[in-house]
Parts: C-alpha cells; structure tokens; sequence
RNA sequence: GGGCUCAUAAGCUAGCGGUAAACUGACUCGUUUACACCGAGUAUUCCGAGGUUCAACUCCUCGUGGGCCCACCA
C-alpha cells in the first residue's frame, strides 16, 4: 500500500481522538447524575477478565453496546454505565502464573494472592484504556473491580442471604474436577474436545466362561464396582446376580441388571467405576455401591505398582500388561468427543470432594419463566437459555480449591459439623483469619476454599448499583456475546431471581461473534486480529464502523478492507464540513486547514431560519425528515446496523452527491436569499446527520461538532447534545416523488454525458417531456445550474452538448 | 442424535409478500473553488425441490451445505 500523504487541513484521526478522549474525561461527559430526575437508562455489561489487551470480540461487543447506551443519552435519558473488570479465579491465576512464571498451588496463599493483586494494579489500567480508547461511554468513575471489598461484601452476603433461604448446601459428594487447575469446576466450565483413543473390549470373566466388556478408559478397572447388564439382554440373563472377575487385578464384582445398560453399546455390559463420568455416579448412588477412589486429586492413580502413574500413563501400561497376560479380546483406534475444562483444556475427571453448591435444579421452570420476561434481542437467542436450563444436570458448584477468589464466609464446627456463616456486619470477612466458637463450644474452622468467579460476577446488577443511589432491578439492558448466556447470563438471572424475584435487566443485546474467514477468531488457532493495530491504522471511529456493519446477533466476517469504509466516511464528512464551512462562513473567507482544530475558527451563519426557503432545499429538508424518523424508530429498536445504512445513504448519496453538487451554483452566485436559504438546509443536515452517526463514531462527529457547531449551540458536547428532530418545514405528499423525479433526470444526464464521455460540467441543452417541466417548474433553477444546461426546453428527453 | 441459526453479486453484508441493494473489488469514463481516501457509469446475484398466494428472494415443508449450543466417554 502507498504510503498516504497527510495533506493540511485533512483529519489526523490519531491526534484528534486522543486530545477528544481527554476532553471527554475532563468535562465528565459521560457521569451518571444521581440527582437528575430524568429516566435512567441503566447497563450492565460483564466485566471483562483481566488479561493483557482487549480482542476484537469485545472491541465488537462493546462497541455495539455503546452504539445503544450514546442514542438512550442523546434522547435525554440518564445513562447508567458503569464499568467492571472481573480480575479473580482461576483466569486471573492462571494468567498471574504464566506472567510470573509460579504455580499458585506450590506457593504460600498470602504470598501467592499479594502477587495476584500486585500483578492486578500494574496490568489493569492498561487494560481499561482499551475501553477507553474505542470510545466506550462508561461512567470510569463508577469503577468496580471483583475482587475489591466492595464485591466481596456484596457477593458474601449474597451467599449468606441464599444460605438462610436454604438455597446453600456443603456436600462430600462426586463432581466434576480438573486435576490440572486441582479444583472443582462448574458444568458450565465444560466444553468438547475430540480425542483419539483406543477402544478395547477386555476379558472379564463369570464362572470360568470369558465376559467382553469394552471400554476406552482400562486405567479405571480398579475402581469398578460392578457389572450392569439389561435385563431385557437375552444374553446376559444367565448371568444377572453372579459375579464377575475383574481382568488384571483378579476381584469380584456383582452383575447388576439395569435398565440404563444399552444393549446396541459395546458388548451390551457395562463396567461402572467410581468414577468414569456422571453416569457412574448416579449408577452407584442408586445401587448403593461402595465406591473405589483410585484417582488423586493432582491426577495421578494410587493403586499398586502403578502409583503415582500420571492417568494416561497408567493407562497405556496397563493396556500393556493386559495384552501381555492376552486378556484383550478385541481392540480399535476410535475419536469421541471427551469434556475438558474450558480453562485449561485437560479432560475432566469425576472426584468425590466436599464443595459447596446452591441448588437449582429445581428452579428450571421458574428460571425459563424469568428468562421468558426479558426482551431478548434478537429474540431467538432466549432459545439458547432455555435449551441450557432444560440441560442442567448439576446445582451449581460455587467453591474453588484455589487461592485467589473472594473467600467463603463459613466455618464448620470440628465438633458437631455445623456450618456458621458471617454476619453481615463482619463483611467482607476472610475465615481463615478469623476465629469462630460454635454453640456447641467447639472450635470452628474457617473455610479455605474461595468463591467461584461467576459467584461474584453474577451479581453485577447489584455491585454496581450499590456505587450509587436509585438504580433499580432490573437493568434496562444487559449486552453480551452468545457464547455466554449459558454461563454468565444465567447466572446472574438466577440470582436476581433468587434475591430479588426480579429479572436482572428488562432487555438483552446478544452480540455475535467476529471471524475470519468464516472460523472464529482464537489464539489457539493463531488468527486473532489486534483492534489496537486497527486503532492505529484507522482509529477508533473506523473500528467501530465496521462494529456497526452487521445487526445484533449476527458473526461478522473481519476484513481488513471493510475498515476502509469507515475510514472513508471519516475522511468525507470531514471534507464535506470544509465545504460547508467555506462556502457559508460570515465572511465567506477561503478554507485553510485547521492547525489545531479544537480552536475558534469561522462558523456558519445558518442556523437562524430564512425568510424564503428555497423549493430544493425545502424538498431535501422533507427527505432528511424520513431519515430522521427511521434512524430514530431503528436506534430504539437496537437496530443501529440499520440506523447506520439509512444515515449513511443520505449523507453520501443524497446530501453529498447531489444536495452538495446542486447548491453549489447558489453559494457561488446565488442571490442574498438562496444562499440565507441554503446555509439553512446545509447547517440543519449536517447538524443531523452528525448526530445521527455520534453513537456509532463519536469522535469524529465530536470534533465537528465542537469545531463548527458548538458556537451556535448549548451544548458542551455532541454526545449530550438533544438527538435529531424532525425540522420544521412544511410538508406536501408529493415531496418525495417531486425530489425522486429531480434526481433521476438528474442522474439520466450524468449518465448521458458519462456515455458520451464528457466532463460532468460540460454544457448542454436539455430537453424535458412537458409534464416533468411542470412538476419541477419549483426547482428548474437549481436543476438548470447542476447539469449545466444552458437552457431547458419542452420536448422528449435529449442532451445536446454544445 | 436433539435444539437454534444462516444460505442474496468475486468478497463482506443490508433488505422486503409486488418482482433486488450498500460497501470492497473489476471494467469504462470524468475530475482541478469539500473530497484522487473523489465523481459518473457498466457488468455480475436471491443454495435446490415442492407448497401457500393473483404475486415468493421474502411465508411453510423437505433436502443440501455452513455455524453455534447440548447430548454422546460402556
């Protein structure tokens, strides 16, 4: 690519949207006014995790959500939005781990969390100033961080309010567990993972006579506990109620018949052990078996001689052995699918530990009813929830083995095993450092284990209303990314529902995704797109550009040229404004390009309404009405994609290309009233369109609007300034076809003059059918001057050139 | 296997029950008093098959092909 020259007077996105950040932060453009009795317009965004540098996804999302909380601040509505960063959990550890090279489980808890927090102040301002940057109109001042102790009170008393409605349990019981993070996780933590693997059918046997029993996980056959067959099984029915003989390590175990034993599956026998997945847990608690734990929590296996063997490797030394002793009947390479951990990818394994959980699996309905109230937008995305509710098979473990999290405010009486919780005013309260007596008189002993980050972070709506006073619940939106309904959005619905009985947020924007080409976006697959380098290139107004190319909900393709467009509109508001500028200024002085913008220069003279308005412009004010009226109806829809198109198809295709190009005669050589009358139209549109696109790029708008328009009005910024309304003009029912007839005979000379390889201002002589003449007898003037003609005669349409 | 969703020009996306668009790209031409990061113009298009309808790209059904979520570890 051509290395751009920078001409004076063009736009220096990079110096302007820095010195309009600043401004915007000084002035406080963007506090919420806790005294102001207008209606708030509240937003609840989940904080992002801390981590280096924002991704595009978000650049994409927030964009997309500040595109509706800047139109909600423009209809005088008071704007609500604070801003978070999530910063504790496993994400935060793992990411303090790889930056300073330690491991949080090998490290003192003191140490390891003074190093998180340490590590938190140095690399979260540079993180927020990626919000900043894009333009993000958060309140910064409402600022909350989920580790602070403004969240960990909050999220201890939201655990000790749904412990005393009984919603909170503590259980020894089988679940699910990452050996790699060592800790237990969540169902939504899950995700897929293709694994290859080997598929053996091993020999059990049942008196004396050889049993196939397939299986992909060999390593477990010390923990079997038994063997299901179903009773409708022809083949097995000799042997329901004997016992079979575990190949390798030479134990019983009963045959069981069960239902649950899919005759198509394998050899139609099933080995259950404690524990290969969920199932194997329930088929256990429901027959009451004794369980057989062979798995450490690091992942390592405790049995016999191959202790201390890592899963997989005991696994293929076994598959050794039992090939050695021929007790592997048949054995196949296969791909299935196996749930890893979405942190960290290792396979999940199933280990009884005590966890604390708050029940919801007998809330389904009531949670799909809560979820059913809130306006989702696009709607189709409710579909998604409710799947994900309908699929719930675990409550919802909030305890983590870790260090870095807010602590659970419980202790359990050495004694008579009671749990005491906190009281509220003791909050935030870490257990481990504070002591508790039980009734009983026994000591009680702090819990060690931490919240869940999604314990804290769920309760968003409540954390940040509790920075101020007045906001309510629910929200008026909530904006995110598909990928988190299940989690996230969940989440805080069930808490809302349980501490409030309300629904977090009366409507939800769910983003879609960004690709390239057509896969998502991940540093795992090494495609990620940097929006800071985009920033740099094109600024921030040309990212969020393309942010507003596709409607909600909708993945969008990256491509680097689509940017170019945004920039592109940058650059041609920017020049049409210079016209505008030039032509109308008081002194009609010649443009010079501003040095620095942001100081006093020549403005317009046409904000005060003409005594004669002109036909064209009067026709061209009707047009913009339309679009005024739709962008409105579109922004309130949370359609900005489409608000964006309407405004944008004005302002190049009818403002610039036409209005621009038929003005021009007027404001060279127009009479005192044409010119009064065109700075009018020129001032009151582009005054309009400004405002229109402000949400979708607000620092170019702001710069214009500061330097040309804010002398003539109240406003300190374009972004409090009173959105468009339609002007006031008198309006006939055929404008519209009186305007669509001018630019079509228009555009039929263009293309004549195109065909016959003239300039656009070569001169001519126009003939015009009788009845359009008439039609546009109001305009012929202005129609006169943009096509050059040097007459317009009756007659069939014809271009003569002279 | 279940659910949701998408399928429109070369690419990326709008759109609508009345007969197709914007942007990028290609091609032709033009441009010096806003803009060569421009203007005018040309070419190319609604995945397939049925159905509803006076009329379907738009609604319905089926198929095909993507995407996402869930289930699937014997």
């Amino acid at each position: 690519m051509a290395e751009e020259t920078k001409k004076e007077g063009d736009y220096d996105f990079a110096e302007a949207e820095a010195r309009i950040l600043d401004f915007w932060e000084k002035k406080k453009i963007y506090a919420f006014d806790q005294k102001s009795k207008k209606k708030i317009f509240s937003i609840d965004t989940p904080p992002p995790t801390v981590s280096g540098k924002m991704h595009l996804g978000h650049a994409f999302m927030y964009s997309q959500m500040d595109f509706i909380a800047r139109f909600h601040r423009m209809i005088g509505e008071n704007v609500f939005y604070p801003f978070g960063t999530d910063d504790n959990g496993l994400p935060t550890e793992r990411l303090v781990e790889k930056m300073n090279n330690v491991k949080s489980k090998s490290m003192d808890r003191g140490d390891f969390i003074e190093l998180c927090l340490k590590t938190l102040k140095k690399i979260t301002p540079r993180f927020v100033q990626d919000w900043k940057d894009i333009g993000v109109s958060a309140d910064y001042d409402l600022y909350y961080s989920t580790i602070d102790k403004h969240c960990q009170k909050i999220s201890q008393k939201s655990f000790i309010d749904l412990f005393k409605q009984g919603r909170v349990y503590k259980k020894d019981f089988p679940s699910l567990w990452c050996p790699e993070c060592q800790t237990s996780i969540a169902q939504a933590e899950l995700e897929d993972k293709e694994f290859g693997s080997l598929f053996s059918t091993l020999k059990f046997s049942v008196a004396g006579k050889t049993l196939g029993i397939a299986t992909t996980r060999p390593e477990l056959l010390p923990a079997c506990v038994a063997v299901f067959v179903n009773p409708k099984d022809k083949r097995y029915k000799e042997i329901i109620g004997k016992r079979a003989k575990v190949p390798l390590f030479d134990f019983e175990v009963p045959i069981i018949a069960d239902s649950s034993a899919n005759m198509e599956k394998g050899t139609g026998v099933l080995m259950v052990c404690s524990y290969g997945d969920k199932y194997d847990a329930e088929a256990i608690a429901r027959c009451k078996l004794e369980p057989k734990i062979v798995m450490n929590k690091d992942g390592s296996v405790n049995y016999g001689e191959y202790g201390g063997m890592k899963i997989k490797e005991a696994r293929k030394k076994i598959i050794e052995d039992l090939k050695a002793q021929d007790l592997i009947i048949e054995q196949k390479s296969i791909t299935h699918a196996v749930n890893v951990h979405d942190k960290c990818g290792t396979e999940i394994e199933i280990l009884p530990t005590e966890q604390w959980f708050i029940k919801i699996l007998d809330l389904k309905k009531k949670l799909i009813e809560q979820g059913k109230k809130i306006n989702w937008h696009p709607d189709f995305m409710f579909k998604r929830y409710e799947n994900w509710v309908n699929g719930l098979e675990w409550d919802w473990n909030i305890s983590r083995d870790r260090h870095f999290g807010v602590p659970i405010p419980a202790w359990t009486c050495e004694k008579c095993r009671k749990v005491i919780v906190a009281n509220e005013s003791e909050l935030p309260v870490d257990p481990i450092m504070t002591k508790k007596k039980c009734s009983c008189g026994g000591d009680a002993i702090g819990e060690s284990k931490v919240f869940d980050t999604w314990q804290t972070s769920s309760i968003t709506p409540q954390i940040a209303a509790a920075l101020v006073s007045g906001i309510k619940i629910p929200y008026s939106v909530r904006c995110n990314a598909h990928d988190i309904i299940r989690t996230w959005d969940f989440y805080t619905i069930t808490k809302s529902f349980l501490h409030e009985n309300k629904t977090p947020w009366e409507n939800m924007m769910v983003s879609g995704f960004v690709t390239l080409g057509g896969e998502k976006m991940s540093k795992s697959k090494g495609n990620v797109v940097e929006p800071q380098k985009i920033m740099e290139t094109s600024g921030a107004d040309g990212l969020r550009f393309w942010a507003a190319s596709s409607k909600l909900g909708e993945d969008l393709d990256y491509q680097e040229k689509e940017i170019v467009s945004g920039k592109k509109f940058v650059t041609k508001i920017w020049n049409a404004t210079k016209f505008v500028s030039q032509s109308l200024s008081q002194e009609n002085v010649s443009f010079q390009g501003p040095k620095n913008p942001i100081k006093k220069r020549e403005g317009f003279c046409g904000n005060k309404k003409p005594k004669k308005l002109e036909e064209t412009d009067r026709l061209f004010l009707a047009s913009l009405n339309k679009v005024i009226d739709s962008a409105t109806g579109s922004f309130s829809d949370y359609e900005y994609s489409r608000a964006k198109q309407e405004t944008m198809n004005f302002f190049w295709h009818v403002f610039c290309d036409n209005y621009l190009e038929i003005v021009k005669r007027r404001v060279y050589s127009g009479t005192k009233e044409e010119k009064e009358s065109a700075s009018y139209m020129l001032y009151q549109s582009l005054l309009a369109i400004l405002k229109m696109m402000a949400p979708i790029t607000p620092y170019i708008t702001e710069e214009i609007y500061q330097n040309y328009f804010k002398k003539f009005e109240k406003d300190n910024s374009i972004h409090i300034s009173s959105w468009p309304e339609k002007i006031k003009i008198s309006e006939k029912k055929d404008d519209g076809s009186v305007l669509d007839l001018l630019l079509s005979v228009l555009g039929e000379v263009r293309m004549a003059k195109s065909k016959a390889q003239k300039s656009m201002k070569a001169e001519i002589v126009l003939s015009l059918e009788k009845e359009k003449i008439e039609k546009l007898k109001l305009v012929l003037e202005d129609l006169k001057g943009v096509v050059s003609a040097r007459e317009i005669k009756t007659g069939s349409f014809s271009v003569e050139f002279l």
